[in-house]
DNA sequence: CATGCCCTAGCAACCGGTTGCAGGAACCTT
DNA sequence: AAGGTTCCTGCAACCGGTTGCTAGGGCATG
């Protein structure tokens, strides 16, 4: 077994208490008492038990990072940056995936509630209610989702998706497939708004679909057959997908139908040819969010991070 | 404030050992109270303290995970594998990643202790002495890593490096260029020590080297001035990142130089040309890994998983 | 009717720490 | 020398549950 707090009082012969405040509060206990605590402390290998520690003061130094897909490249990048912004301030961050499942998100926020001091909540497919009423329980970061009264990180997905419109209409496309992803996806509401109020286009709704590549490659078929010269894709892993399945069907992309996503992901710069992509900032959001997780008393503050078009090659000029 | 276990016992006028038994030893308790403390609980929506319940019982029901880089593709489909195992026998599996970082390795393992019931470690990059010394504080299961003693889930890599190098040399070549991953990586050890004995190659190591693209890319400019005509390299990554490089060089792959990466990931497939690998089998090492890590019972068993070459473009004839 | 057993629920100690309070010792003041 | 501070340390209650022990009520048995 590990050492106690009891064993390395017995070993130096002072009460429990004493030690105790050597680690919490060092400047209540006399400097020759500390020194002799502390070296008996670490000659038995004691390490204070964070678990027993919350139990009283109600602080983990934990938090929690939920996202509905770790596979997805977007995530990593976000986790990261929320690790080591969490790391300067002596958290730790656990990570747990939802598999893109509202039960399982729920089922781990509650196993996340007196485990951490808050929990991120990236890209969430619960329903605000739910979010709302979990909330109770344990203080959230919320990311890419917009719920009233609750801190929120922001994607400026809306200001990407017109640029990205305004980008193919001035390679001359009008007839334009907006491949959206799940129920219930904040940004895949964002990106539909922009579009529905883009002047002169004739937009095709596909949807939903899945997330991933897979999703992707499912609707190429429906794509192509629908006379569209452009699609904008969910995220980046659609985006592959479709170019994956239309390059099969023999249509070229750029040349037939250009394609652009969202995220900017890795597989999408190795990619030939490489995806034109609306790149969030998604570690300034990890970042940002655990700030404002921290500083609790910011409650409200809603934080909106620029989003970039990075032009490739996976989009050209209409054809006639 | 959350509802605990006092405020259930007041509501229906029971003692709060009742309350407790009625939620961790249903049989003990009358039905007809059960009842009555279920409906309170549920009215006052009362969830079990599992930090505080860990503490008396020494069981937290959640497992950690400990990778190098959660942003390496190679990791999310075992990790997945792994939280959907655990999650099938009433266990959460918590992430942590270190930045390839053996001091936050050694400070994350600290940190999970006691937090969870066992860690899965994977890919350590800490020394042996210092993981054993640290299994005594908790329960392990490693993965790629060979530890006496200590439960171990092993993927084939010797195999699958001596497939990779009969591929090769049926292809015609002699000299081959190997890029090794960070010191401290079992794999990369197996890897070098399976070609330094296949007979009749003229090797040219290079290493260490970072376990991703940027790596890769690093040593793209000496592996193709050192006359190699192909290249085993430590992970796919820094086989994408070598493949950049010398498309960037105007070296053709694989008409000049062959490239065989390690993991089979998903942007591996992607690329153009679409990367030859050795297949690891990250699915079931997850899944294997949380058996391993519940049945306690079985303390030095070592699995050991198959590997798969599989040949696509990026592998070809070696040109005189 | 006395005896004995089973079922149920309360009591209290415990898990590993934290913290308000009180009291003794040493030091300073006047 | 008496009185007041300051500094340090022990005491004990507490965080939210768990669990071995005990005792009373109900029931069957002899």
């Amino acid at each position: 077994m590990t050492a106690t707090i009891k064993d390395v009082a017995r070993a130096c012969g002072v009460h429990v208490s004493t030690v105790s405040r050597t680690f919490s509060a060092p400047h209540l206990v006399n400097p020759a008492t500390r020194s002799r605590v502390m070296a008996a402390a670490d000659d038995l290998g004691y390490r204070p038990n964070r678990a027993a520690r919350a139990l009283t003061t109600g602080r983990t130094f934990n938090l929690g990072l939920i996202v509905a897909d770790i596979a997805n490249p977007f995530f990593p990048p976000l986790i990261k940056a929320a690790q080591s912004q969490a790391r300067g301030r002596d958290y730790h961050v656990f990570v747990a995936d939802t598999d893109e499942d509202p039960r399982v998100e729920e089922e781990l926020i509650r196993t996340f509630t007196k485990q951490v001091d808050g929990v991120l909540l990236c890209s969430p497919r619960l329903s605000n209610r739910m979010i709302e009423r979990l909330a109770e329980d344990v203080p959230f970061v919320v990311v890419n989702r917009r719920i009233k009264g609750m801190p929120a990180v922001l994607m400026n997905v809306a200001q990407g998706a017109k640029h990205a419109l305004e980008h193919l209409t001035g390679l001359g496309h009008r007839r334009i497939a907006l491949v959206s992803g799940p129920i219930g996806s904040w940004t895949s509401n964002e990106m539909q708004g922009v579009a529905a109020e883009a002047p002169g286009l004739d937009l095709v709704f596909f949807g939903p679909n899945q997330p991933t590549e897979a999703g992707g490659l499912a609707v190429a078929a429906d794509v192509a057959a629908c006379g569209a010269t452009a699609v904008l894709a969910y995220n980046d892993l659609v985006a592959l997908g479709l170019i994956e399945g239309l390059t099969a069907m023999e249509i070229g992309v750029p040349d037939q139908i250009s394609v652009i996503g969202f995220d900017d992901i890795l597989p999408g710069r190795l990619n030939r040819p490489k995806l034109t992509t609306v790149a969030m900032p998604a570690v300034a959001a990890g970042r940002m969010a655990v700030d404002l997780l921290l500083q609790s008393g910011g409650e409200g503050a809603t934080v909106t991070l620029d989003t970039a078009l990075i032009v490739r090659e996976s989009t050209g000029r209409a054809q006639k």
